[in-house]
DNA sequence: CTACGGTATTTATACGCATTACAAAACCGG
DNA sequence: CCGGTTTTGTAATGCGTATAAATACCGTAG
């Protein structure tokens, strides 16, 4: 069909170049290998006459053939369990993969997205179809609200490099991830709540105790016990927004922490139609903040997510090299306090009305 | 440092299957293949042998060394001369991804990203160190406002399958592209104008004759010259709005076409600044439309982003197929019409009062 | 002048798979 | 039962590179 024997269109190969020098396959490898390393294996007279014949011949390695010889391909997966362009994950998955770009552009590295893999119901498998790409990179940057624990657990036994962006845990190993720092920031914004002189802070959210963000959960009511007048209370947000408003009103609450942001819209929307208003009446903070700019200019805290792409490759780079140390695989960053116009001063009298009455004037 | 012999990490190969099967590892390759092409070229029973094999070693293929065999990687390159997802360029190149993306997700291809490619005053490159890596592909989706002549006649001297978004030419052979189908586009849109009652219609863009995007340009005059009150009146965008929307009043135009988004916001801010009203004093229309959603209704075109990006990777997989005919490498897709609200009936007398007085009412 | 130590270079091999060429076997009509 | 055709399996080879092992080289100490 196809003669690749076609002198006229076949790619130069090292053993072309090294024809032209009058020298071995090996030697041209070498002369590559010392270029890239800067350690010296060869004299300088043929690695002059190599480079020029390189440079005649324009000649260009071949990451495929170095890749299945053992070395590098100079490629970087990106796994997502969803769409990366298409669908509301789009504004999900963006603000990362802004810095792994960068991170990928800096270090000289291409980037594979596994659009191809096999899909369950919806969702892409990484494993079974997905591992079938795997070997082409380097290593891979994990990316996604789901994921697969055998698939990690998999990714662990084949000692692949990759790194996770967004804490994961798995039986089978320490799981290298960067993430957020929920723990202090959650700590702040509670702490904001608490000198705007708040007491009854409720916590809005995914109460399911598998979620992956359990964090800030858990640091609500470790908060809540040490600080607040009361435990915490706790307001499943699956439901719809008028019940969860209805809940907070129950409780008497003055502010509400959440852990999402879609959540926290649609609650002050329904607060406001109620007549209720936000900060004056009731105080709305989010544990985290929007992905994309939001004209509300929400009291939270700023998720860091261009640094976490770009510091995910970092930690990435570092674990193909080796020079990861084993107890620095996991890697938090802080996540800066907004004081915004969602939070302000507690009412002087608890928001105990219902739905019919309006607030308390300031 | 690594022991690669160490059995419990390696990964399965096609060796391993055969032995346990006991067949070769030559029957094993003609199983998948015939797997994945249907044709059969070994027996039921020997099939059924080595799938059982494979199912139960959970082999996968190594696309690194299906490709380094002469087969397909199963991946498509995607090039922008512009960061795909950072700075500004993003809104440009996301309609198009989406497409692209949903294309290969349908035919199980993945997407390999030249974030990598060496740069020249802030660019990339796809030769001298882009084509180091285009080899791993098996085609390649070109994209971007500025391309490398030179790039577009390597690649086609060397045979790769490639497609661009957007139509370009070269002396060296016919380029695969999809693009908007502009000429009867720009017809449509004029047509409209004329409908509504403009005579003196002028052309707001880019007058540099080397642009890309001389169809619209070409077409306007055209039609100006069989059509119009006169042939037309060209009006250079890379000055100021102000200087822009002055030759506007000068010229005595009620209506403007203009071949990009950023120039038509601007013209319609300055011309409400001046108190001149969109459309009862002034039409503009887009020869196109934004990227992203904007919250003016703008009558134009619509580009349709995302089937290009489509149409480009199933054009690629033609010509990686082999099914292409020569004559249909460049394809043309249609943009509808958009009587959007920024251009209406001309004014019964021209707009040609300086900046001082106000349109004329209806 | 020989032997030796170290470096420069080449030879040989492996990476995992596709593919070609060929041998063996099966089939088939007469 | 035989020559011819088709089917089925295998051995051999190559893709372009890295690298371990082997060899050639070269200066120097013995």
């Amino acid at each position: 069909m196809e003669k690749n024997a076609n002198a006229s269109t076949r790619r130069v190969t090292q053993a072309d170049v090294a024809r032209l020098a009058g020298v071995s396959q090996a030697t041209v490898s070498h002369v590559i290998a010392s270029l890239e390393s800067g350690t010296s294996r060869v004299s300088d007279k043929l690695r002059t006459k190599v480079t020029e014949a390189i440079d005649l011949t324009g000649y260009v390695v071949n990451p495929i053939a170095q890749r299945l010889a053992g070395g590098r391909s100079g490629f970087v997966g990106v796994f997502t369990y969803e769409p990366i362009f298409a669908g509301e994950a789009d504004s999900f998955y963006h603000p990362f993969l802004v810095g792994v770009e960068r991170a990928a552009e800096t270090a000289g590295w291409n980037l594979v997205l596994f659009t191809g893999a096999a899909k369950t119901e919806g969702r892409r498998r990484m494993l079974a179809d997905g591992a079938r790409s795997l070997s082409v990179a380097d290593g891979c940057i994990l990316l996604g609200l789901h994921y697969d624990a055998r698939d990690l657990e998999a990714l662990l036994n084949e000692r692949f490099p990759f790194v996770f962006i967004g804490a994961r845990h798995s039986d089978a190993g320490t799981v290298p991830y960067v993430a957020p720092d929920y723990e202090p920031a959650t700590r702040d914004v509670l702490d904001l709540m608490f000198a705007y002189g708040h007491g009854r802070i409720g916590y809005v959210g995914d109460l399911n105790p598998e979620q992956v963000n359990n964090v800030r959960l858990r640091v609500y009511r470790d908060v809540m016990r040490s600080m607040g007048d009361q435990p915490g209370v706790f307001i499943d947000s699956t439901t719809t927004p008028s019940i969860v408003l209805q809940q907070v009103l129950d409780n008497r609450l003055t502010a509400v922490v959440t852990d999402n942001t879609g959540i926290a819209g649609m609650l002050r929307a329904e607060a406001q139609e109620r007549g209720i208003r936000v900060p004056e009446d009731l105080s709305i903070a989010q544990l985290g903040d929007a992905e994309i700019a939001d004209e509300v200019d929400w009291t939270g805290f700023h998720i860091p997510r261009d640094e976490l792409g770009f510091e995910a490759v970092r930690l990435l780079a570092e674990l193909i090299d080796g020079t990861s140390s084993p107890d620095d695989l996991q890697r938090l960053f802080p996540c800066a306090v907004i004081d915004g116009t969602t939070a302000g001063p507690a009412p002087r009298t608890p928001s105990s009305e219902t739905s019919s009455s309006r607030g308390v004037e300031l």
